[in-house]
Order: structure tokens, then sequence, then C-alpha cells
RNA sequence: GGGUCGAUAGCUCAACGGUAGAGCAGCGUCCUUUUAAGUCGUUGGUUCUGGGUUCGAAUCCCAGUCGACCCA
């Protein structure tokens, strides 16, 4: 039957698809279009009772990452959505004389990376394992290439990112860090609609790319014969909702910035904008406080973390600490009246805190260098950074007392921005003012639609940002945003390992 | 964009100017409760690509591709 040549054997892709043709030439489906599962792994596991062994039936399905064959009878291990857990994959038993002669033949030319399906019974194997000892099984799908290595994973950074797959399949620290993504923004979701906040989608593909000062990618749609942005910010278009009159709004999207790749950067990367009438950045600091705090207390199971980066402690119970963002400054520089200095003064100020900057900067940039530099990397515990300079942000209200800083908070966790929140500026007249009055690298492209609706009465307003890629690498421990990402951007390359 | 480092079997890694190896996976055998199962045997390489130096290059040099890290 098996017209393998021996010169082949080492080939491990062809010597499956030999095994495929085997399978097809014998009638058999290599590549089934479904299978009644019972249970995911985990549910079906939690079904055994104690000493009764071989009483209660399952049907499971998954991925053959274990063999271990003891010439009659096989443990083999099947992984699925479930295995990520303590328990990992769930074992099945396969026994010659339970599933007659042909069928166990059939078995053991099954590879590892099939996915099959598997019926039987629950019973608990010498060494306390709970295992379906199997009455009938099914190859759903056969794999022709093979998995990486069983005890090393694969480490290759390039093909972890490239082929996600495999490393979901082989390296549970991935996989859980991943699905912890999802557990994130799912209590997210939860956590906002508790509140009456409504989810909404709003444009990707705009006319102005606005909200922010970043640039964007371009695009081209041909029946109407113009250029689109792909937005840079969730902002302008969920204000147009306040002025509808959806009060309490928010929206979990993709935002795309044509910059830098780095640790901290991916051109495509996921925020959260919400938007509550009639609250202001206070309101926003009970809400983002609130939302993290619960984020560790139902994700996580801890309210402390430790920061990857520094190795130090981070701790979310409690008040947090609230400082003016011209009072750090006043700090880190030594100087009280450094706001009052001349430009010249400001760039020996920097210097001397051996930054370099450039001539050609506003003094509010030179300012925020040191910011940026000296002070965002050492506030590791979460910290309210208030009242920014008012040319740092166009969208926000300027303070009553001291017109020229912002009602607005940063909130940095880690050395990292983690939320920005605003007093939002519903002022039509101010807001164009605003604008334009935007130098230097905080210069936004003016969205004149959006200030049309303005015209038309926004409510006064609390709006909140969080960068949920940055937020899932400070909660799961990672390094860079590549890891709390499926497929984060790489130069193309051509398909590896095509035949 | 600049700097540093890396790329060797399907995977994880050796070999550091002198015959490219190991473990796992694969292939063939033994084993009906294994836990990185065990056991005996065995196949497998465009050493990222292209140049150069050398009697001889995976190894040294140059250029490129892709990736990681740092800086801008």
């Amino acid at each position: 039957m098996s017209d393998l040549s021996i010169d082949n054997t080492h080939d491990q892709h062809a010597v499956r698809m030999a095994k495929l043709d085997e399978l097809r030439a014998a009638g058999r489906d290599p590549f089934r279009a479904s299978f009644a599962v019972s249970h995911l792994s985990g549910d079906a596991r939690k079904l055994y009772v104690d000493g009764q062994d071989n009483a209660v039936n399952v049907s499971v399905a998954g991925r053959i990452v274990v063999i271990r064959d003891m010439g009659k009878s096989q443990f083999v291990k099947l992984f699925d959505q479930q295995s990520g857990s303590e328990a990992g994959p769930i074992q099945i038993y396969v026994k010659k004389d339970v599933v007659g002669d042909e069928a166990y033949a059939s078995f053991k030319k099954l590879d590892l990376g099939d996915i099959i399906g598997a019926e039987g019974t629950l019973f608990k194997t010498k060494t306390g394992e709970i295992t379906v000892r199997v009455d009938r099984f099914v190859l759903l799908a056969k794999a022709l290439r093979p998995l990486p290595e069983k005890w090393h994973g694969l480490s290759d950074p390039e093909q972890v990112y490239r082929q996600r797959y495999l490393d979901l399949i082989v390296n549970r620290e991935s996989r859980e860090r991943l699905l912890l993504r999802s557990r994130i923004v799912s209590h997210i979701r939860r956590f906002l609609e508790a509140r009456q906040f409504i989810e909404v989608e709003t444009p990707v593909l705009q006319n102005v790319a606005g909200g922010a000062a970043a640039r964007p990618f371009t695009t081209h749609h041909n029946a109407l014969g113009m250029d689109f942005f792909l937005r840079i910010s969730l902002e302008l278009y969920l204000k147009r909702l306040l002025v509808g009159g959806i009060d309490r709004v928010f929206e979990i999207g993709r935002n795309f910035r044509n910059e830098g790749i780095s640790r901290r950067h991916n051109p495509e990367f996921t925020m959260l904008e919400v938007y509550q009438a009639y609250s202001d950045f206070r309101g926003m600091m009970e809400l983002v406080k609130a939302l993290l705090q619960s984020l560790c207390a139902d994700v996580l199971g801890t309210s402390k973390i430790r920061h990857a980066a520094s190795g130090l402690e981070i701790d979310f119970s409690g008040d947090w600490r609230e400082v003016p963002y011209k009072q750090l400054i006043r700090e880190t520089t030594g100087d009280a009246d450094w706001f009052e200095r001349t430009k010249d003064q400001k760039i020996a100020g920097a210097e001397a805190l051996d930054l370099k900057v450039d001539p050609k900067w506003e003094e509010f940039e030179i300012t925020n260098e040191i910011f940026s530099k000296k002070i965002e990397p050492t506030l590791i515990q979460p910290t309210f950074v208030t009242h920014l300079p008012k040319e740092l942000c166009p969208l926000a209200k300027l303070n009553h007392e001291d017109p020229g800083v912002l009602d607005v908070f940063e909130l940095i966790i880690g050395g990292m921005e983690i939320a920005p929140a605003y007093s939002e500026q519903n002022d039509p007249i101010e807001q164009r003012r605003m604008f334009e009055a935007q130098a230097g690298e905080e210069k936004q492209n003016i969205d004149h639609d959006f200030i049309l609706a303005l015209e038309h009465g926004m409510p006064p307003a609390g709006g909140m940002g969080i960068g949920i890629d940055r937020l899932c690498i400070l909660l799961s421990g990672a390094e860079s945003i590549r890891d709390v990402i499926y497929f984060p951007q790489l130069r193309t390359q051509s398909a590896a390992g095509a035949p």
C-alpha cells in the first residue's frame, strides 16, 4: 500500500502527503466537515465523578499534541480552546481490544498535529489524570506539517509572530497572555454597559484624520474618486454622537498611525474612548480608577501586579496619587519659576538634565521633553498627572483659575501613559481658536464638519481614552506590544516553508 | 533613518579556519495505565542570499534580505 520511498522518510511533509493519499485511496475523508462535540476539554473533565470510572460519556475534539504509544494501547493528548488552563490538553486512552484491530491500526497512523474527534467514557488513570477511554474516534483534519518541538516550543521571535497559530499551540504563556487580552476587553464592555454606556462604531475611513496629532495612512475610494485617511483617533465622531444625544458612549476600535514600529508601537492599535455627558475630567478619574480596579479584581484576581520593566510591584488599591503637571516640572528642574523662564533658559535647563533639545522646538515642547523623558518613566504607581499645558491638546477645556492649563489628566502607570482624560471642549468658537493655535508636533488637522456639529451644541462632557494594547502589556507583564497582538505588523516576506 | 546583535536539519541548539553534530520530531522494531513515557535501530543539511579572502569558509571580510534590542 505505502509507496513511501526510503529517501523520503526524513521529509515529514512528503511522509504525511503519502499518508493522505493512502487515506483517500481507502475511501476515507481526511478533512471532515464537522463533528458533534459534547464538551470542550475542560468542561468534559469536570463531569468525572470520583470513583466512578467509565460512567460518563463524552465526545471531545482537538489537535493531537502528545502521543505515547504503548504497543497495544496509546495515551494521546488533545489540544483545544480550554487547554490553556493548569490542566492542559485532555488525555484520551485508546486500547486495541476496545476499538478493534482495524480502527487501532488506523489510529496508529495518526500524526502529531492531526485533529481528531473522540467519543468515550471518563476514567481516572493510575496517576490520577482524568482521561477519556475511547470507544470511537474519527480523523477530522490531517496535518501535513509537523508541530514545533514539544519541550522547547517555538522560540524564534520571527516565526512566533509570522506563524502565531504555532505559537498558540505550543507556547502556553503566549496563549494565556493573548486570551487575557480577550478577557480584559470583555470586562471593559461589561463594566461600561453596567453604567449605561452604549457601544458604537464610527468610520475608519475619514476625510480628515482628526482628534490627534499623527501621520495618517492614506487610501483611495475608486467609486467616489477620492482619497481617504485611516483614522488616527476615535474622538471627533464620538463627540458628534454626544451632540446627537447619545450621552454615554464608547467605542473600542482600531486606530492607524503611519509612524515607527517599536516595542511600544504597532501601526494599528486599539483604543477605548469613553464620553459621558454632564461629567468632566474629575468624573473620568473616578471612572478609570473603578474600571482598572475592577479589572484587577475580576480578571487578574489581585490588586498588585509586577511591573515587567522595573521588577517593582504596582499597587492598584486605595487612593491614587494626583499631582499637577507644573508641580512635577518645577520639582524635577528644581526651578520654582520654570514657567516664567525664557526659551533660552528652558533650553539650558533641559540640557542641564542631559536632554537633547532642538532649538526649533516651541517652549512647551522643551518642557514636555522633560516630562516625557525625566518624569513619566519614574511614575510607576498609578498617578494622575493633572492640568497639562494648553498647547498639548486643543480638544479640552481651559482651567478657570489658570487659563494656561487644561482641565485634563494623564493617568501614568508603570512609566507608561495609560489613559488621558479631559473635560471636553464644547465651545465651538474656542474650539476653532484652539485648533488654529496648535503648533509643533501637536498640530492637528482641523475637521470643520466637527466644528459645525459643536455649533449645534454639545453637552458638557468628560472623555477618556485607554490604549488597550498598552493596558494589556501592563496587566500581562509583557515586554512588547507584539506579545499582546495576535499578528503584529512585520515586513512582508514570501511565504515561509511553501512547497 | 543610525548603532549593536542574530539567522545551521521540521523545532530547540552545538560545531568558531580543517570530514557540519545532538535532543525532540520523522522512519522501522518491542511494550495494554503513560506524564518531556521507556526500548533497540535509522534517515535527514543550498549552514539566510550574493560576492570576496584562503590550499581550505557555517566560521573571516563586503553587500543585501529578514528579525531582535537600543537610539532618533
